[in-house]
DNA sequence: AGTTACGTACTTTTATAAGTTACGTAACTG
DNA sequence: CAGTTACGTAACTTATAAAAGTACGTAACT
């Protein structure tokens, strides 16, 4: 199975409707992530929900940033795609019989558990202004590329 | 995907080999599993390699402990099964062009890579005889089942 | 020689993220 | 108010990577 790339794929969004545009459409936005108008919707309802941006229907609608970058959180978007699992390795079973089993699989969750919790800590340490501010800096080491050249090439 | 569950079944079957059994077969590990012996020996190439573990074939062969399980780690047995991946969320591309995806994709990494020293280090400081500890804790906590019957009932 | 059991290349199955289709609804336009 | 644009969402299909399984080879013992 692939990975999930969704949290990823909205920050990714969500910095460039602040620098680059107004507002966007699906079918905007899909073209530069290289995927459908219908993932991005789907992806970006999350994002709704929580009030990070709104959609409008109809003509001259799409989608807008509904608050400034330094108010999100990576914690806050991780959150908003709807808390997607983190691991890739875990127990077997759900609920094991064998005694041994739940005696592994118990330190094992405990280890990981303590794992996921640093990593939520630092996601919420994190705004996504902090990532636009990343890119800028990227941006101005390489004047090779201008604007929106250096940006979603292909994605 | 399924989930990787090999960490969580060899620590299960170096457990039951130190405490139960002196050899075992890769077909009586599978029933104990409820998997395939095939699948036994792919996961336990990987111990034998290392030398948690060693392999005879023939008559009376199988599959014997070469070593004390407070000699093993937690990150020992996440090394001998190839150090497969942690985490079901990445980005989307490996080498981005977008100068947007490459900022968020490097704070992601830099988030996650923390998780994984985390987990790195708890997984150095236990003992598969820690495990097992836990497990004989366990044990004395459940009297109505009796020696084996607590054990792999189905796992 | 016959049997047991590991070693491993190759094939099949399965889980899940991603993508697609289809159709509904809301909002703007002329 | 008919036409167009664009979101909302359920249902379905595809892609892919991990895990399981099959088949056959080899080593060791009786």
């Amino acid at each position: 199975m692939p990975r999930d790339s969704r949290m990823s794929r909205m920050l990714h969004v969500l910095i460039h409707m602040d620098r680059h545009v107004d507002r966007a459409t699906s079918e905007e936005i899909s073209k530069m992530l290289g995927t459908n108008p219908v993932v991005v919707r789907r992806m970006m309802s999350g994002l709704r929900e929580k009030g990070y941006v709104t959609s409008e229907k109809g003509h001259g609608g799409g989608w807008e940033l509904a608050c400034s970058l330094d108010a999100i959180t990576l914690l806050d978007v991780y959150r908003a795609i709807g808390e997607p699992p983190l691991f890739s390795i875990g127990p077997h079973a759900d609920r094991p019989d064998c005694l041994v089993e739940q005696a592994v699989d118990a330190r094992m969750a405990e280890a990981l558990g303590e794992a996921e919790a640093l990593l939520m800590t630092r996601f919420e340490t994190i705004t996504v202004a902090d990532l636009a501010e990343d890119f800028e800096r990227r941006l101005a080491k390489h004047p090779a590329q201008d604007g929106v050249d250096a940006v979603c090439a292909e994605s």
